[in-house]
DNA sequence: CACCTCCCTAAGCGCTTGCTCACCTCGGGG
DNA sequence: CCCCGAGGTGAGCAAGCGCTTAGGGAGGTG
């Protein structure tokens, strides 16, 4: 009950309010079903109008998985770039980016399920645009992890290589995590921050 | 090229002739488009054959799903019992199933695509069958991370959690594996088999 | 009051989907 | 020589798809 009711927060901006429950309705049932399982009625339906109503807000069933796609990108890269850009020693910001992007994953995992395995679904120009917002992504977490080697206090062999295990390990969390599981997103993001640490070699405490 | 032509020594026991023309087309076709945006006239025609011709060999497009998920669950299953129940450490065992079981899921990344991302298009019961599968896939990790931490070789605060976080990062491979690219299954195996004994906190080397 | 704009709906178009059915082909046994 | 079953095809059905169109009602403005 209301656990996704948060969700209303990542849209807020959406206007009218129409637009808005279009995009709400649309990332539960693309969540759920996956997007080419999702019908336009369905989305419609969940928001409580007419399937030809979709349309004067938004060309496509396709621009509407863009529209989620584009802002929720967005905001996981804000996230990451924020802990890159934070204060703190290499494992203070690492442990940061780790925890706030794996509770995002988390606590918005309808959102970031739909964000992380539908962008096949995209047209070719939108998904050119996803992809070079997902190198950023990556760039941002090799920095920290490159400082943390640079200073000594990691020791990778491989630094493109874990960089790329420890976003997997981050992103894969939208996959299995159950709001009604026992884990809460914090305990998840303070485990994965612990985790994460390990993985790039960092010996201090 | 060539490189999924392995894939033939998967389905090497589906006869006759036509019925594993039909699976390893629809293999390649689920993993590339998902299994809602893949037409039976699309697996048919890959496999040489009219759109008619799929139901001599399967009851349903879903059944086809069915067949390919049972036999990759069993398949990684396997793997992960024969590195569980293996002589050595626990850092030799799951170091080893960490490896090959890596190694599979970037081989045979198209069949593992499917086995991993496509479960929620299977039916009620053959969905719960697969679910089981999946329980006994993490209890045979689990089951080497306890005794390594029974024996001190391991040190975790959270022995769920880590196994969880472990083959989450594992199974992540089949989404961002690339035959195109630079890493080999063989060097990815031994890059996560290192990464895994960090995230347990195995000290000795 | 007339009028315009913004949302919205009912109906339905053209197409594709999973799947079926009547029929064909062909190698082997009586 | 005929028949038969296994494996295949071409045509097509009912249902559901994304999306369009014609039109209606509510609310603000002259």
């Amino acid at each position: 009950m209301g656990a996704e009711g948060q969700q209303g927060g990542q849209w807020a901006d959406v206007t009218p309010d129409a637009a808005r429950r279009l995009v709400t309705a649309a990332v539960e049932a693309f969540a759920e079903r996956g997007y080419h399982a999702t019908t336009t009625r369905d989305i419609a339906g969940r928001a409580g109008m007419s399937p030809a109503a979709l349309y004067i807000h938004y060309k496509t069933k396709e621009e509407l998985l863009y529209r989620i796609s584009s802002v929720g990108h967005r905001l996981a890269l804000d996230i990451l770039r924020r802990a890159r850009d934070s204060a703190g020693s290499p494992a203070d910001r690492l442990s940061e980016a780790v925890r706030s992007f794996v509770r995002w994953h988390a606590e918005h995992h309808t959102t970031a399920r739909v964000v992380q395995y539908e962008l096949g679904a995209l047209g070719e120009e939108h998904y050119a645009e996803v992809v070079a917002l997902r190198r950023d992504t990556d760039a941002a977490v090799r920095a920290i992890v490159e400082d943390g080697v640079a200073s000594g206090d990691f020791g990778t062999p491989d630094v493109p290589g874990t960089t790329l295990a420890v976003l997997s390990l981050c992103i894969d969390v939208a996959r299995w995590f159950n709001a009604e599981g026992k884990r809460t997103p914090d305990e998840v993001g303070e485990l994965y921050a612990d985790l994460a640490l390990r993985m790039v070699g960092y010996a201090g405490k």
